[in-house]
DNA sequence: CCATCGATTGACATCGTTGAACTAGCCATG
DNA sequence: CATGGCTAGTTCAACGATGTCAATCGATGG
């Protein structure tokens, strides 16, 4: 790669000059101006960004800390953020953490100075080591937990959304509707699993259905996928309780529930509704489809994209913020039926 | 954030002293090294890695250049490397190139520079744009093409695991085997779908089957997903032929192309078998489960991560080397059948 | 004709770290 | 005792850009 001292020399200025050009800066004059041009192209001459940032501070590089990949709710948040912030000139360094809150935390700690800001869906993380995230790197949550620290919030709206799908499952008429995805594990309240089983609880209360702890499966939340919620469904199936519903806290659990109940002889929904979280592509395409809740990754994205700009631009940014997006239920085969046409195969 | 300068006066040392024991190099005396490691740790410093890459020259950071994250077998493949390049002490930087050659030369040419290594999964790249993209950055490309520039590449067996999947089927007594995701877009040859279908043609040819076109659906790669699945399964079907089994090019291509049969009144495998490729996790928990080529992912990040620590350290390595992954069929009710246990849902 | 002004341009220090070259002290050797 | 070789440490320049401030220049006005 050639230099700025280079190109400098070909074109018979100074180097403080050719960073002028570089950074459109007004004043050189338009001969000036076009030589350094010319002598730019013919090297093909590119700024050097790590010099720029050890100069200037600024760093256009943001981290985003996901537990996970492969579950496609995180894969689809990746892709919303990374398109969102190339509309602000930013690129994305994506790390997993695995939902563990030592990771957690070492992400911050070790990327945290190099990065010139950082979005991170917590999973385990306490008040005190997000006070200390927050430490190395503005920082913006994507969870609905209040954290005692100076960060900004983007969260779904968990606790509602599970409750409309109660709701919901209410208003058709189901009455024995079970949980699948509790996760009471040590962790600090307020995740996505805890917040669900709350609007579920609320759900049932609103509708006046019993809420019998024996319908509520755990499966934790690091283990959401379809594995996981097969396996839980068939735990549920085999303690002998009896349910015509299941709200599973993510797709993919469902999609696994959805397995198991096939295997056992189990029509969805003639003999159990089954509905989940996330909206996912698959979610469209299962046999039966699913009916979910689709949470708003695209206004995640951008709400979180912009709080995190502005706390980059304005460190001490007055209060901190929380934005909650808009979920939208929709209802599908699991739930609705409309299976008829589908012949029995 | 401390520098290395009030590290150095803090410890009563020069700031080479400082260097020297946070780099580990020997000739430092016990008693200097524990009076820096107090002063660093009771001012919290860490290096800052812009000033070090500067001087070095040296980046740990390489670039993994993706079509898209959303399909499972692409996220699958984004932990792998992540894991793997954490083994070698490198950070990954993810970038979507929707599969758009432009896009994936301008990652090279926009990033490159930036990048200790770029690891690419090309689709449309053209041999000239491969030379141009590795004069910007040590690169591995993960093809099974060959291309005229000084790369290495490390491929899944696209030809030989759909030979594989015909062959397999051919056993078990299909006849009229259908391919669904051909890509003759003006695509430079050798990408996946292109070697996926001729190794489903060699597979007929061995297994002395016929080969009739109109068995032969397309998908974009672009669109290799549960919708375009579903849809070239439709139409498929809708143009009358006959077939008794469709080997996918993709896992999602399949589980798509499932949904479809069972609306249309089609028992898989007893009306029409069908296989994917790529062995995601969704192949083990569909409906019915489907079988598919597992391409050894787990391998190729190993292998491709090998290759490009190679590049990165000897820029002039010797010959480019092509490395083929191990594949491995794993067969399941899609074309073996054992559904009876389901109950007729 | 000289002082002043606005518009360009350049010299130099600097960001935080590491590599090269050098020095001071100490011990062993002949 | 002079020499040389080692160790532990230092000083200085450099990586490639940008910010600060001063210099230059032609033009203008008195």
């Amino acid at each position: 790669m050639s230099t700025m001292h280079e190109v400098a020399r070909r074109a018979g200025v100074s180097l403080k000059t050719v960073s002028r050009v570089v950074n459109g800066e007004a004043a050189v004059s338009e001969a000036t101006r076009q030589k350094v041009t010319a002598a730019i192209a013919e090297l093909d001459f590119r700024p050097n960004s790590v010099a720029r940032k050890l100069r200037t501070g600024r760093i256009d590089l943001i981290g985003l800390a996901l537990p996970q990949l492969s579950q496609p709710y995180f894969s689809a948040l990746a892709e919303a953020v990374m398109r969102e912030a190339e509309r602000h000139g930013l690129t994305v360094l994506i790390e997993l953490t695995g939902g563990d809150p030592e990771a957690e935390l070492a992400t911050a700690r070790e990327h945290g100075p190099h990065l010139g800001g950082l979005l991170m869906y917590p999973v385990g993380l306490s008040d005190e080591q997000a006070r200390s995230v927050a430490r190395f790197v503005p920082t913006v949550l994507m969870s609905e937990r209040a954290y005692d620290a100076p960060v900004d919030r983007v969260a779904m709206a968990n606790r509602e959304g599970a409750r409309a799908l109660v709701a919901h499952m209410a208003s058709l008429g189901y009455t024995r509707i079970a949980a699948l995805g509790a996760d009471h594990s040590g962790r600090p309240e307020h995740t996505a699993a805890h917040l669900r089983l709350a609007g579920y609880q609320d759900g049932l209360r609103e509708a006046g259905l019993d809420c019998p702890p024996e319908l509520v499966q755990e499966v934790s939340t690091a283990d959401w996928n379809r594995h996981a919620g097969a396996a839980g469904m068939r735990r549920l199936i085999d303690t002998g309780a009896s349910f015509d519903a299941v709200v599973a806290f993510s797709d993919v659990l469902a999609l696994g529930a959805l397995r198991t109940l096939q295997e056992a002889g189990l029509r969805v929904p003639a003999d159990v509704a089954v509905a989940g979280f996330d909206n996912i592509d698959d979610a469209r395409y299962s046999y039966p489809t699913l009916t979910s809740v689709e949470p708003g990754i695209a206004q995640i994205a951008r709400e979180a994209l912009a709080l995190l700009n502005n706390r980059m631009n304005d460190a001490a940014a007055a209060e901190n913020r929380l934005i909650v997006a808009d979920f939208e239920l929709t209802a599908r085969e699991s739930t609705l039926g409309g299976m008829a046409a589908w012949g029995g195969a």
